[in-house]
DNA sequence: TAAATGATTGTTAAT
DNA sequence: ATTAACAATCATTTA
């Protein structure tokens, strides 16, 4: 039985041109697609420098051609397994790149669960979030060359459409990505104004309250067993904020514990929460798989790669180990955050569709490419009825995912991000990326400027968006126009929008000090106030229709509590939690 | 640098 | 190769 998989080729040296000096990643030389699962930042000049087994689905050196397994050939992989034992070499390297044809245990679970009978399911232990093989050991089983079994589906497997919505929670955790959204149909009655868990109510509880800590105070009295919140979960997020929070503080290296935390909470890279998506009372911590164990070794050795170079000759300078962030002067030579990958779009599901339809239909051997510009066209003639179903899953799949970011991101401590962001920091001056910093979501946000409150006042006002911005209608040129009224107003016009900054700035600071003191105390999530806008001799305050009197200020107490009140936005009212 | 805005544009993930 | 999501960009002022 031989593996299913798609010979790709990794191009190098592309670049589009830009006109704009963006910095183009791929000047870096840096092999894209699928190739590259790790942040462009930590990408080097000295990429090609050495040859690279470890990097995450690179096979052989680069200077062969790839080869994409659908199975993850990497997850086979334990590391420093020496890959020229895997057979895989045996394989000349050839244009003719090809879609196996015939299903194989290989071809069998990348395309999602949905394609399959439950007799040809992989077992639970066998997959990874998603739906890629590994083994919590290194078991001959788990070499390269004696992939874990799965038997044939018959030829005559009968495809199951992405639109058969049939008991997809049924299926076992082997969740990919892609298989995340197939798992998730929309009860008809989907409609994006109803509420998550109006949609959802199929979604089992779990999922709801993994990715919504504090809901877990909200759970059913009696849930079924199926619901409970996980353990891991409970564990995790019973635990008092600032505790978690202090002893990261305290902590001399706090990542390692916390990446622990968050193998958790996000198994693997590829698809977090997948125990919960299935609907399986998996209560036992599974660690994170091989895979972004491997993943993260291989970022190590990038890290090495970069430091020589940097540090001048060729000789191989002997430094600390890479982990060892003690001098705070030294930002981080690689991102250690794991956000919860991309929901797949409806396209992706339509072309995982058509792949696996393929497959079992015919024995026509097709590339990547061939195959995407085929099933694109087709994708292309679809109506938009056609595209419904995909489009509602991807949609599913999307506020899940959304879900987990966000969950996600609340679980990162400020040290996390500081890390993150020092990292980025240097990418940034280091001209390797341009990505900005994030910011802490549990942060108190900046208030605005007082020219900032007066753009808002503008934008809220049509009347005065047809004074200032005329018919302009392109926010930058509106900047322009608002920038020049602004200076030309005189200070008795400005002065209710420098009140309101300067108290909204207070508002803020006490804020920033009560989140900076121990974030995480009840009280957490602290917002503050911006929606009263100043009157002003030119532009008198306006009253805006969901305000009401009895929703004032309620941060008497200083802890800036209760102000997480309506805020405008697009004209009307964005309400933060 | 981030705070708001939203059209535009470049990049990336996914298969 | 294709698609769409994502992220940066722009303009502005203030801190």
């Amino acid at each position: 039985m031989g593996l299913s998989r798609i010979r790709v080729p990794i191009r190098r040296g592309l670049c589009l041109p830009v006109k704009r000096p963006l910095p183009c990643t791929t000047f870096l030389r840096r092999p894209m697609s699928a190739a590259i699962k790790q942040t462009s930042s930590t990408m080097s000049s000295s990429f090609f420098d050495q040859p690279r087994y470890d990097q995450h689905h690179f096979i052989g050196s680069p200077e062969e051609p790839m080869l994409f397994d659908f199975d993850d050939y990497t997850s086979f992989i334990a590391p420093g397994y020496d890959d020229s034992h895997s057979g895989m070499d045996d394989m000349p390297p050839s244009p003719a790149y090809e879609l196996a044809p015939a299903y194989s245990h290989a071809s069998a679970d990348p395309f999602s669960s949905m394609g399959y009978n439950e007799d040809v399911k992989p077992q639970p232990h066998q997959l990874d979030a998603a739906g890629l093989y590994w083994q919590s050991d290194l078991s001959p089983a788990a070499s390269p060359t004696s992939p874990i079994p799965i038997p044939s589906p018959p030829a005559t497997h009968e495809f199951i459409a992405y639109n058969d919505h049939s008991s997809p929670l049924s299926f076992d955790s082997s969740f990919s990505p892609t298989s995340l959204a197939a798992a998730l149909p929309l009860p008809s009655s989907f409609s994006p104004s109803a509420s998550f868990e109006e949609q959802y109510s199929a979604v089992p509880r779990q999922l709801m309250d993994a990715v919504s800590p504090r809901d877990t105070t909200n759970t059913d009295a009696t849930p079924t067993p199926a619901a409970q919140v996980p353990q891991w979960a409970a564990q995790l997020w019973d635990t008092p904020r600032h505790t978690r929070s202090s002893a990261a503080r305290h902590a001399h290296s706090p990542l390692p514990a916390r990446r622990e935390s968050m193998g958790q909470l996000f198994p693997s890279t590829s698809a977090p929460n997948s125990a919960a998506v299935a609907g399986l009372g998996h209560n036992t911590i599974r660690a994170y798989s091989k895979r972004a164990e491997s993943f993260g070794a291989s970022e190590d050795r990038d890290a090495t790669v970069r430091r020589r170079k940097r540090s001048g000759a060729g000789v191989a300078t002997e430094e600390a180990p890479d982990d060892e962030q003690t001098h705070d002067n030294n930002p981080p030579l690689k991102s250690m955050l794991r956000p919860p990958k991309l929901a797949p779009s409806a396209w992706q599901l339509y072309f995982t569709d058509w792949i696996q339809r393929q497959q079992a239909s015919s024995n026509r051997k097709l590339n990547v490419a061939q195959a995407a510009k085929e099933a694109g066209a087709e994708y292309a003639s679809l109506s938009e009825e056609e595209k419904e179903p995909y489009k509602q899953r991807s949609q599913a799949a999307k506020e899940i995912r959304e879900r987990e970011l966000n969950a996600y991101l609340r679980s990162l401590t400020p040290e996390d991000i500081k890390r993150e962001n020092a990292f980025r920091s240097a990418q940034r001056k280091a001209g390797k990326s341009r990505k900005s910093n994030i910011k802490d979501p549990n942060a108190p946000k900046k208030p605005l400027s007082a020219y900032f409150m007066f753009l808002q006042r503008i934008r809220a006002d049509p009347g005065l968006v047809r004074d200032i911005f005329g018919d302009e209608t392109e926010t930058t040129k509106q900047s322009v126009l608002a920038a020049a009224k602004w200076r030309s107003m005189t200070d008795d016009e400005r002065k209710p929008f420098l009140a309101q900054a300067e108290q909204e700035k207070m508002e803020y600071e006490a804020a920033r000090r009560l989140y900076e003191d121990g974030a995480g105390s009840p009280g957490y999530g602290t917002n503050i106030n911006f929606s009263i806008l100043p009157g002003s001799p030119a532009f008198p305050a306006i009253k805006l229709e969901s305000e009401s009197e009895s929703e004032g200020f309620a941060t008497d107490d200083g802890r800036g509590q209760g102000s997480s009140r309506a805020r405008r936005s697009h004209g009307h009212f964005r309400s933060l939690s």
